[in-house]
RNA sequence: CGGGGUGUAGCUUAGCCUGGUAGAGCGCCUGGUUUGGGACCAGGAGGUCGUAGGUUCGAAUCCUAUCGCCCCGACCA
């Protein structure tokens, strides 16, 4: 047990100035943390006890799914990210370590960066030392600080520079066991955040700079996330918005016939699809052809999509190039002949065609049939534009951003969209950092072979706000039980009088023995003070010892997550808290 | 990095427009009265007004630069 007036708990009754979302508020005046710097937090002792619970009940849950754990530097060697495969890409979030001396050594090149995640270094480890199948699969984790020099930090823990991670990285001898491995892990995040009382849910998404073939993101659904979660309870469908597709365009759609011969006319002046839709043109926006153009590791290429969508750019990392950006007017004009806004991708009418890496075009063009679009000759159109006849298209896919209302590929439901915290995300990794590093096995016929990875992070810090966001009220946090800092606190309301210590003593034993973390308020505050700090810290039981009651011959108990008060007497005090911290615990164990 | 906002005591802030040398509440310290939902009274400590220039007899206030922080966007656990 510990004694609030031995600890330290410094709550505030006003929210910091700089705190906008009700978690990050309760943050800090719960006093679970403190701000450094921008994106930069201190654990306070009541913080850093909800941060080891989560991070305990995430260890056993991540053991259960396979893992083994281990811990690795946080500082790297440039060339481990120089050997990768995104060091291009990722360079941008990672703090160097420079020296910090008197400058004595002199300039030098970065020889470290803090590291953001780590396949870097795990592939090499297990280059090293692994080398039969017989030691496959391997799943190795651990639950770390990691460092990101995001562009922007935000809401406390939510987005921070400096943040706990826990990271997992499985390497198996086959995709097979990969998939294994993927859906073990799968089961072990969902055990998890059920243990701690979030409620997450997976949803497709997107890979991302990590690459790999598919991946899951786990959800909080909030209204300040960051993310879009477009799904369907009915189907079950969930898909980060970057991820996500509709059954917009019917599977046995038949390519429109021609309606006549492609035709030029002029349009000055307009250079916007909301120009074309105005008169004298008078075309909609959903029979228009709106052709972007991109620069895929510094090589253009084109992407068609119908003039009422919006390009999904995340979705672009399908056609597997390493950095792309949208082409600057001056890059676009002498490759397609135009300026931006009489752009198209209709056969012979771009001016340098061979540049062109690819003309990638939406499938949802095709319904259009015949349609409009620029004739790369500036203030000029060209209608009848017939998509199976005229457009020089590479490829079709999926490029389109899909909108809420459009059928679910799953059931053909209206799809919704709400707000999400992602605190957890699994990735199958495939063979592309076991390509980087040489991370290779012998087989039992001694062939040599890739292993194939997956990686897992679940952000602990974040986590933890993640949890304050989806269970507080007006008053203050209400912890699920499994990861409150303390489960019972007592509120020993005259602590001057050694009677109501005693009590309060014997009741921590109690609860303590029933298997409940115990704090005992014994602090020289009036009962006000101490039952406003008590709804803020949000600590699941309380027990109040007062004159009043033990006049009566009773302690108060109070759940913080209901209202009403039990009365007990005080011959059955001792046996009530250890049956209810009993009866918390199981549910907690029956809810995971 | 683009757009917007903001910086005054440990915290929340007033004052700034219209320049005259800083005020409140909370918290803290002392004493007293209180004691079941953030008590009251009296006294007290605590501020180079983010920083650096400039204008002016005089700058928290006006101008310039710079830094920090917050929000929106692009990126991420």
């Amino acid at each position: 047990m510990k004694l609030w007036s031995q600890y330290f708990i410094p709550t505030l009754k006003e929210s910091p100035a700089d705190a906008e979302i009700a978690s990050h508020k309760l943050l800090v005046r719960a006093g679970l943390v403190r701000k450094l710097g921008g994106g930069l937090y201190t654990y306070l002792p009541l913080g850093l006890r909800v941060m080891q619970k989560i991070t305990q009940i995430c260890r056993e849950e991540i053991e259960r799914g396979g893992g083994i754990e281990l811990e690795m530097p946080h500082i790297h060697p440039v060339e481990n990210w120089q050997q990768g495969p995104r060091w291009a890409a990722a360079r941008e979030i990672m703090f160097r370590a420079d020296s910090a001396g008197d400058g004595k050594r002199g300039p030098r090149e970065p020889e470290y960066v803090l590291g953001p995640t780590h396949e870097e270094v795990i592939t090499p480890l297990v280059k090293q030392e692994i080398s039969s199948y017989r030691d496959l699969p391997k799943n190795f984790f651990q639950i770390a600080t990691k460092f990101r020099n995001e562009i922007r930090p935000r809401f406390g823990l939510m987005r921070a520079r400096e943040f706990v991670m826990m990271d997992a990285y499985s390497f198996d001898a086959n995709d097979d066991g990969a998939i294994k491995s993927y859906l073990a892990m799968k089961a072990a995040y969902e055990a998890f955040f059920r243990r701690i009382g979030a409620h997450a849910i997976a949803v497709e998404a997107d890979t991302g700079v990590m690459g790999g073939s598919f991946s899951h993101e786990f959800m909080v659904p909030a209204e300040i996330g960051d993310d879009d979660v477009i799904y369907n309870e009915e189907s079950g469908y969930a898909a980060n918005r970057e991820k996500a597709t509709s059954a917009l365009v019917p599977a046995g759609l038949a390519d429109a016939a021609p309606t006549g011969a492609v035709e030029e006319f002029a349009t000055p002046g307009a250079v916007t699809i909301a120009a074309l839709e105005a008169a004298p043109y008078g075309v909609p926006a959903s029979q228009q052809f709106k052709t972007l153009v991109y620069l895929g590791d510094g090589k253009p290429f084109l992407v068609v999509l119908r003039g009422c969508d919006e390009l999904e750019e995340a979705k672009l990392g399908a056609l597997g190039f390493t950095l792309v950006r949208p082409a600057t007017a001056e890059e676009i004009e002498p490759v397609m002949g135009a300026k931006p806004g009489s752009l198209g991708a209709v056969k012979g009418t771009i001016k340098d065609g061979a540049a062109l890496v690819g003309i990638f075009a939406d499938q949802a063009i095709r319904l259009i049939g015949n349609g409009t679009t620029g004739a790369n000759k500036d203030g000029f159109h060209l209608r009848n534009v017939n998509v199976a006849r005229d457009l020089a298209v590479t490829k079709f896919g999926d490029f389109r951003r899909v909108r809420p209302g459009e059928p679910d590929p799953k059931s053909g439901q209206p799809l919704k969209v709400r707000r999400g915290i992602e605190v957890g995300h699994i990735f199958k990794l495939g063979t592309k950092y076991a390509e980087k590093f040489g991370a290779v096995y012998t087989d039992d016929q001694k062939q040599s072979h890739l292993m194939v990875m997956g990686c897992y992070g679940i952000g602990i810090s974040r986590t933890m706000q993640a949890v304050i966001e989806q269970s507080h009220d007006a008053d203050g946090i209400v912890w699920p039980w499994n990861v409150a800092p303390f489960h019972v606190l007592i509120c020993v309301l005259d602590p001057q009088l050694p009677e109501m210590m005693d009590l309060a003593k014997k009741l921590a034993l109690a609860a303590e023995g029933a298997g409940a973390d115990v704090m005992i308020d014994d602090r020289a505050e009036r009962p006000g003070v101490k039952f406003k700090d008590a709804d803020l810290i949000g600590i699941p039981l309380r027990l109040t010892i007062g004159s009043k009651g033990l006049k009566d011959g009773i302690v108060e108990m109070k759940w913080r997550a209901q209202k009403d008060v039990s009365k007990v007497p005080l011959a059955e005090v001792e046996a009530k808290v250890a049956a209810a911290v009993a009866e918390a615990k199981a549910k907690a164990v029956a809810a995971a």
